[in-house]
DNA sequence: ATCGGTGATG
């Protein structure tokens, strides 16, 4: 058996017995990556659609679903564990249900007496709950199928379709049908009432009603949009159980499910298993697995996409189109992107804003200004559709390119318009871009703008103002806008911590104290941490590692390197240098600097890019230690050392290259930082070596931890 | 007007 999966709960319709046939995909069972060979299994001939000489697959069908629905199944039945195999082996391989939409031409059309009755459903749309009931009752015309089923339709809220379903019920003038469970059920979803949607599924079964695909598909995708993503998988398999087929709309339905559960590999085996019955992917289908690919940033996956839809001659559409362009935004090929919007407009498909969000975002974050600003220009010229989430991702697009200007002509387009208002996340890329440019008074005049126009202050805007507050040094302010933040109920979450923490770190006496103070209402333990390392008392080693590893464990993963950093430069401004080595040491155990050291027969490199500048500090003084300690054991060293601080892309980024330099000039240590790669130190093993020998022994504090 | 897919921050 060729298939390799990892986790056993699949869909049954993923086991089938003659799988092996069809299963182009590896799949390594300890990485969520998919790995997608290019080549893949020839379509087998279709049996399916298009031979117009023998019946539809639907009516072949039709036999096995009735009569398996027609044993009236009860509950248990229905939703026990299903077999892993299909419910008629030995019958030959079923086949996907092509799609029949139902005719645009309404069966309400002829009907004369359409009219009093879509007035009689405004009637009841806008009456009175309380009222609702006795309303019904005044139907101008008998209730029969057609005149039901317009009407049940036209409901709204759910709470009346479900009343006006058990009134038609109880008029027991004609059978219920699966499809007035459907329109109900459609209802029903609108209001994310899953609870009712199972209950009359389950009545259905009782009153042995055929459930169909559209039933089942309204089913699980009510379940997706209540995040029960179990019952939606779980009544994937109840329709497997009763040995209906899947239709185009139920496959990209469910594959949506597995794919919102990050469940890559039973997708593809769905797909793959879809794919050999005979089931043609459409647009829907390829948007679900490029956004799962880009979501999962797997390139390989979205090239897959793109392969399959040319074999199968599907032309992307706009929405697969934005799904392609944000899925290799995630999987970082900005250039691919690109290329493939250029395709786009070529090949007549028109961007919306999403297209247009998607791109400059990426263009943003991969710091293409040129690209981002050209864009932005082709959007005018052409008209292209804008709307307030397209304007505030122009103006976080700004702030990652440090274009202030242009970012202040947005906001001032924004203040003018009707509908694109500007709201907390435009004020927040604001905050954003005067915080980290430094212009305090302009982020402070729109800090009491916002509090004037009622638009509230959200964490992140906190967090860019007290960044600028704290590089100002304008302590008090700070202290005033974290209270009148956390009071008009920001809650402060792992960055703001680690925002306050660096400003404890560079600020002295009295100030760090009310810093400290602020940090104590958002973080008890981290503050406390602070006192501790920094206090008159010395904590033993291990109360530390202790404590520290207690501190990280709860604290955002995105977060724990900016503390650790910060804890380390508070330890070396405080004049404790020997706790900043045992920090440094601790974060690099717990993961946080990974490829600190990389070696190769010729280098060996220090990379301090994600480093404070404390810590950078540390961890060359550290590195010195070792190969002191190397040359005093007279061992062998490369050619060349190097130390990479990265020359920080970001406009705005501070210097810590800088910082480093004269790091290294005051140890007068033999590095140079080389031409033309700003923020790469280099020495020689000849000028390391004598400099090492001339200094004293190396440090206790030096000695304390080796790598 | 009985079923499915796309966008936001440090």
């Amino acid at each position: 058996m060729a298939t390799n999966l990892s986790t056993p709960p699949l869909s049954p319709y993923l086991s089938s017995h003659n799988h092996h046939h069809h299963c182009p995909l590896r799949l390594p069972a300890n990485n969520k990556r998919c790995t997608i060979s290019s080549k893949r299994a020839p379509a087998p001939p279709s049996a399916v659609a298009g031979e117009q000489h023998s019946p539809s697959l639907a009516e072949q069908l039709k036999p096995l679903s009735t009569t398996t629905l027609s044993d009236q199944p009860n509950e248990a039945q229905l939703l026990s564990k299903p077999k892993s195999t299909w419910v008629n082996p030995t019958k030959s391989k079923p086949s996907v249900l092509s799609l029949q939409r139902h005719k645009r031409s309404s069966p309400y059309s002829h009907n004369p007496q359409i009219k009093d009755l879509r007035n009689f459903a405004k009637k009841l749309n806008d009456c009175e709950e309380s009222a609702f009931s006795d309303v019904i009752e005044k139907i101008p015309h008998p209730p029969t199928r057609e005149n039901a089923l317009l009407l049940l339709n036209s409901l709204r809220p759910w709470q009346k379709t479900l009343i006006f379903f058990d009134w038609v019920k109880a008029q027991n003038a004609f059978p219920m049908e699966t499809i007035f469970y459907n329109v109900t059920m459609k209802s029903l979803r609108f209001g994310r009432q899953f609870q009712h949607i199972e209950a009359l599924a389950l009545e259905m079964v009782e009153k042995g009603i055929p459930l169909d695909n559209i039933t089942y598909s309204t089913i699980i995708t009510c379940a997706k949009r209540c995040n029960l993503f179990d019952k939606a998988v779980e009544w994937f398999e109840t329709m497997y159980k009763t040995g209906l087929m899947p239709d185009e709309v139920t496959y990209s339905a469910v594959l949506d499910v597995y794919a919102k559960l990050g469940k890559v590999e039973e997708v593809m085996s769905l797909y793959e298993r879809g794919r050999a019955s005979g089931w043609k992917p459409d647009e829907i289908a390829f948007a679900v697995l490029a956004k799962m690919f880009g979501e999962a940033g797997d390139y390989d996956g979205i090239k897959y996409v793109l392969q399959e839809m040319k074999s199968l001659g599907i032309q992307p559409n706009l929405v697969v189109y934005n799904s392609l362009l944000e899925a290799l935004g995630k999987a970082g090929k900005p250039g691919l992107a690109r290329s493939l919007f250029e395709e786009m407009v070529e090949s007549g498909v028109s961007p919306n804003e999403k297209t247009l969000t998607a791109l400059i975002k990426i263009y943003g974050k991969a710091r293409w200004a040129r690209d981002a600003l050209q864009l932005w220009e082709r959007m005018r010229l052409n008209g292209w559709p804008v709307d307030f989430i397209l304007y505030n991702t122009l103006l976080s697009m700004c702030a990652d390119l440090g274009l202030v200007e242009e970012a202040e002509a947005l906001f001032e387009d924004m203040r003018g318009s009707e509908k694109c208002r500007p709201d907390s996340w435009s004020y927040t890329a604001m905050l954003n871009i005067y915080g980290s440019g430094g212009n305090v008074d302009k982020a402070m005049v729109l800090f009491r703008e916002m509090s004037e126009g009622g638009v509230q202050l959200n964490v992140m805007g906190c967090t860019c103002l007290i960044q600028c507050l704290g590089r100002a040094k304008r302590v008090d302010d700070l202290v005033s806008v974290f209270g009148i933040a956390v009071e008009s109920g920001v809650r402060p979450d792992d960055r703001l911590c680690g925002c306050l923490l660096s400003v404890v770190s560079y600020c002295e006496g009295e100030d760090a104290s009310k810093v400290l103070a602020c940090l104590e209402r958002a973080n008890v333990a981290l503050a406390a941490f602070v006192r501790v390392i920094s206090g008159e008392e010395s904590p033993s080693f291990d109360v530390v590692k202790e404590e520290l590893k207690r501190i990280l464990s709860s604290t955002a993963v995105e977060a724990r390197r900016p503390f650790c950093n910060c804890l380390i430069d508070i330890c070396r401004n405080r004049g404790r240098h020997e706790r900043a080595h045992e920090l440094l040491y601790l974060g690099t155990l717990y993961g946080l600097y990974p490829g600190l050291h990389t070696k190769t027969e010729e280098e060996w490199r220090l990379n301090v890019r994600s480093l404070s500048v404390g810590a950078a500090q540390t961890a060359l003084e550290e590195w010195m230690g070792t190969l002191a300690r190397i040359v005093q054991r007279r061992e062998s060293l490369p050619a060349l050392f190097s130390a990479n601080t990265g020359s920080g892309n970001h406009k705005f980024s501070q210097g810590l290259g800088g910082a480093f330099a004269s790091h290294v000039e005051k140890l007068a240590a033999p590095f140079t930082e080389s031409e033309g790669k700003p923020g790469l130190f280099t020495a020689t093993r000849e000028d390391l070596v004598s400099w090492l020998q001339s200094r004293a022994p190396p440090s206790a504090a030096t000695t304390a931890f080796t790598n």
